[in-house]
DNA sequence: CTGAAAGCGCTTACAG
DNA sequence: CTGAAAGCGCTTACAG
């Protein structure tokens, strides 16, 4: 337990030992049988290791053995239940997997996850995940020239193969059980929240879009507007829209928690005397499920998701696929 | 723009400029004035190293500088308001201070915990930060035999500084605004939630009964539950209360949003028929306070326990600190 | 059963 | 203005 200051290496512990460093190496990487060490000096070594809280130097190892063990993930940001779950759940798989993670966020800013892309290069990593990249090619195309494969995650690309959520069947879901409410009524519906550029942004549009024309809602009442994620953004886009057309909307469909934020306390307002609004939120969160609104959440499979991810890795690297996981709707009364 | 399968050196594109690798390096780090690197070499360098999107391989920097520029934090879990908040503004400030974060979760798992510092050492991390550590008194050793500094946040340690929030305060003034609701009755109240043995959960209670006390609640009707805080945990603990008890409680803390979690769906139902139950929460969640229940909450103050927790690194190293930060409590009608 | 030595990709005095 | 060389802490054929 002697607090040195400085750093135990191999060689301090050989020195103790009597013994030499690539010995030390093999036994704390435990092919002492391989390299047939007598399990006596094994035992020494051990010893000697844990005495004095012997570190592996990583770095080291890595620079060595040409390889990291590191595995990385960009993710948009952290605060909001779909992306922390996913880093969660990363985390735990990859290191199942013996990757050791490390995760950065970028929030949603292009250049910072080509920045923090270079920094995932600059400490080795051996694989890259790209979750909800606003171009994940040109991550893919920086990563390719240092040999690094990547993946896709929550927003697909064209250069690696991609695990996304079926936005189109969630959405047309989702917004079914929203006109169900108001069977009998003429809805005035609006889609809010998202980049009309994005991929699953589209995908929604096209599943909400197409349900309501199902419904029977003509396209005079049918409202879309792609406005950003961020909760300032959809609040200010809701309180104009709203302006604009004098009336509120009847059935809401909101494209993220992260833009639900924002929406919140209008709607809230709005529950004590106008009629209520019906409030569906692609993305679920287990507080905004339990809000006083009459709110549907479509929640994204995070567990399987992350499943399909991992499984691409041992899949022969053959062409570039683009898997869909099924969604939930949660209603009301759904089980948490 | 070649697309080169191998990582690009500093010895690749010492040839390919027809110089030395320390020339390369000396550009590439930005001190070739210091050098006295002709511009014209610093120019073709750079040009190359673009060219072959170069990435300076941290690792074999960190081996030779003997110090790795990357900053550690275990956490125990990403999936909730309070702790993805704190990984989310720590990214940002180390990243700001010059280092690259890593971040693991840790899953309140004291094993974890200590093998997660143990893998932090050999990535060879410079500090670490244990944020909600069960037992930070034990990586603070681990980390002090290998010469890396540690910090406390959220959980207080004795070998280290800490920064935590002022939770006795926060407790007494959440209570305090439970029982103005309730002014006029004679409450049961109840509080559930968190390890009595943590640092936090017990100065909570102390707030907590100090103005139960102050508001003249006598002792038999007050009760406290520090049953862990999953939120399984939370819910099963209230129910074999309330069976004991043979009712419900008037006022209800609950000692951070993962537990209410697990009670929402209980005091959900209850919301129908029975009197509404006050309800507060040590922690805050934007959507956990605007569900159908009368609610305050407790949000910490996260920005200022990192602004304090870095400004630390700055301080002659002296002797260990505790630094208490105020909370914030949130009613019904805070603004968001 | 074990050791000496080269090599991984950098940095940094040192020498010119 | 620039290069040669040692060293950071490992791993891994290779030799015995």
């Amino acid at each position: 337990m002697s607090e040195s200051p400085k750093k135990t290496t191999i060689y301090n512990l050989a020195d103790l030992a009597g013994t030499s460093a690539g010995t030390v190496s093999a036994v704390i990487n435990g092919n002492w049988k391989k390299r047939r060490i007598s399990r006596k000096m094994a035992e020494r070594v051990l010893k000697l290791a844990e005495e004095h809280g012997f570190a592996l130097n990583m770095q080291a190892r890595a620079l060595s053995r040409e390889k990291s063990g590191i595995i990385g993930m960009i993710v948009p940001m952290y605060d909001n239940r779909y992306f922390s779950s996913i880093a969660q759940e990363f985390e735990a798989r990859a290191r199942d997997a013996g990757y050791f993670p490390i995760v950065t966020c970028t929030r949603r800013d292009p250049d910072l996850e080509v920045a923090a892309a270079r920094a995932m290069l600059g400490y080795q990593v051996e694989r890259l995940i790209c979750t909800g990249a606003t171009d994940p090619d040109r991550i893919h195309d920086l990563c390719a020239a240092a040999g690094v494969p990547t993946l896709n995650l929550d927003l697909p690309g064209t250069k690696a193969s991609s695990v996304i959520s079926d936005n189109y069947k969630g959405a047309l879901e989702l917004t079914d059980s929203l006109l169900a409410v108001k069977a009998s009524a003429q809805p005035t519906v609006l889609f809010i929240g998202g980049r009309a550029t994005d991929h699953n942004t589209s995908e929604r549009i096209k599943g909400f879009h197409e349900a309501c024309k199902k419904g029977g809602v003509p396209e005079a009442d049918i409202h879309v507007l792609p406005c950003g994620y961020a909760a300032q953004k959809a609040r200010s886009a809701y309180v104009d829209w709203a302006k604009a057309q004098k009336t509120t909307p009847d059935i809401l469909f909101v494209n993220s928690t992260i833009s639900l934020e924002g929406l919140l306390p209008l709607l809230d307002a709005n529950a004590d005397g106008d009629p209520q609004i019906i409030v569906g939120c692609f993305d679920w969160d287990p507080f905004a499920a339990r809000t006083n609104l009459e709110m549907r959440m479509v929640k994204q499979d995070v567990g399987s998701m992350l499943g399909a991810l991992f499984d691409l890795f041992r899949e022969p690297k053959g062409d570039i696929r683009l898997i869909q996981i099924p969604t939930i709707v949660q209603g009301k009364d759904s089980s948490v």
